[in-house]
DNA sequence: TTGTAGGCGTTATCAA
DNA sequence: TTGATAACGCCTACAA
């Protein structure tokens, strides 16, 4: 089962494997007839490149990593299946292949991780997501040299390809659909302190407040970690308090879903006492029930976007726009009914 | 920022490449000394070994390849996330690493990406999951001789190392427990014609029945496609029977969710009117409204194991078992309530 | 238009 | 215990 190598094909056809790996490049100086001759014998044989012999000699690999932020050992959320089938999908476009590996943010893992795959070239670029204000990946990435492409920003002075949300600007905008509805008391369960995520979407929190006229007290923002047991537990905290907050915006579809379980258990109906919203607009944000409002984000498409911008640049291609800022798309369901 | 290489660190020791080679990989014959010595230095000098030489010399990649069913473009499924963090730990426990890739099952993509990465030797082995009884990649793998593992089994005469449920007994189960409760008309919303899991669930599904010596009614049984939007849709061809279900199975738990949804648009309440049960036991179960009776897998531990097992086969351990069936848990909770 | 030869960075074989 | 040398499979100056 020995694979046939570049050799055998040149044997069988009495050349020199120069010109066969030519012909099948493509390269011009090669004769039409001996062309024709050669794609004709390498698929009748069977002949691949050897992926690795192939990388080696042209010192690239043709792979991008991505490192998924598994919290705990656990790790399900849908937003990764369609993070990963869009990286998969952008990279497989371009002949490109994805390494996946997981690890718990700002660890000594992590940065084993990083550091293997970076050191031992075997990734030529990597995609970034789950950003952190001061971000070390940032820092080491472009020290390194190697391209990476980002979802979201950082507060570092780096200059990077990214595509990110309006996330401030959305849930700002969700606390004035919350307002218009009539909700003065609005909860928050945020995001792990440190990431840009928690950031922006926490001051647009505060942003929507102000714009209401309402006052941050402090009580009503918990903290979260963007599972559905973070969200649970916030809400649990938040239903602890001597007033009940009216709505509750979690950090995303995961956390609201878990506060949502929250609020049922306490026997409080979701969208009429309490109104819940998320943000990423998953699958699973369609179908809860009630069926729940959230900031609809393109996850697949991003993700594709991404790969494609991270190859273009690994391409030497020439890109004209580096910086991606998209809004989010306010969807509103019964969650927030009343 | 060209990386260092072993010549690098045996020219700043004034030793062979050979010697420092054996001694970063810990042959004995090597001494202490002179090892003492090349460890320093190669850290010292951030030498890390090229990863493509490395793989080209030793005729093996350490990589193990998985490629997501995805069945549409969006591919939004918690379970998936959870295998891959399962199989990324395992693969990086052993020094070996992940590459993933998406393709809808039984295409050409899906062929032509095997191919790919088998032909151009740039995976060891492989992982595979969502089996179907006559399975073109078992066929393909074992021919080719590249190693491969499964969740699940197939229909065909190959013999392979496999972690598998015993879904039939768990569906059957399941059955027993919604007749227990005195649901008699019960529905099963399935998966693709063509997978084991379906051949499995579907079996259960009627052993469950005639267990309890409930006719076999071919209306309750529609079909799935695993996700929400099929659930919901078989949940709504199931409520336009004439005389409705009292209880619908879901062949996984995003279908059940999907159906709850549909029977929440039609004004019933589930687990009162209408029983709702799934299978996997992800998160989304647990925290879905109400909460949804589930059989439950352990996604990540399987996943996990799944890449041991692959990487000692690979490795050449000898395996004293490589046939695995586990029994999945019961998990009752108020969707099937009454 | 085709072939020769060197090298990508490692590891394995064999000799010293 | 160490070193010289030859691959691994492919690509690409350069020569023919």
């Amino acid at each position: 089962m020995m694979a046939v190598t570049i050799r055998d094909v040149a044997r069988r056809l009495k050349l020199s494997i120069t010109t066969v790996s030519r012909a099948l490049d493509g390269y011009p100086d090669v004769a039409a007839a001996t062309r024709h001759r050669v794609d004709l014998v390498a698929k009748e044989m069977g002949y691949v490149p050897n992926h690795v012999a192939r990388q080696l000699r042209r010192r690239r690999t043709d792979i991008l990593g991505f490192v998924l932020p598994a919290t705990a050992g656990h790790f399900s959320d849908a937003f990764f299946s369609e993070f990963i089938a869009g990286l998969g999908e952008g990279a497989t476009a371009h002949g490109f292949e994805l390494l996946v590996s997981t690890a718990q943010p700002d660890t000594d893992a992590e940065r084993q991780l990083y550091t293997r795959w970076v050191q031992s070239r075997l990734v030529d670029g990597v995609v970034l997501n789950r950003m952190r204000l001061h971000d070390w990946r940032v820092a080491y990435l472009s020290h390194e040299g190697i391209p990476f492409v980002a979802h979201g920003r950082t507060r570092l002075n780096v200059d990077f390809p990214f595509i990110d949300m309006d996330s401030r600007t959305g849930i700002a905008l969700l606390v004035e659909h919350l307002v218009g509805r009539g909700y003065r008391r609005i909860g928050y369960i945020g995001a792990p302190p440190g990431t840009t995520l928690q950031a922006d979407r926490s001051a647009g929190y505060r942003d929507g407040l102000r714009a209401a006229g309402l006052p941050f007290d402090t009580c009503l923002r918990v903290r979260g970690d963007l599972t559905h047991r973070g969200g649970y537990e916030g809400a649990r905290r938040l239903l602890e308090l001597p007033e009940l907050p009216t709505a509750i915006i979690g950090a995303n579809d995961l956390t609201a879903i878990g506060a949502m379980r929250a609020i049922h258990e306490r026997g409080l109906a979701v969208g009429r006492d309490i109104a819940v919203a998320g943000y990423d607009g998953t699958e699973d944000a369609a179908h809860a029930q009630p069926p729940l409002t959230t900031l609809k984000q393109p996850i697949f498409d991003t993700a594709k976007r991404l790969a494609d911008l991270l190859i273009a640049r690994l391409t030497g291609q020439r890109l004209e726009q580096w910086h991606f800022i998209m809004k989010p798309e306010l969807i509103i369901r019964a969650s927030t009914g009343r």
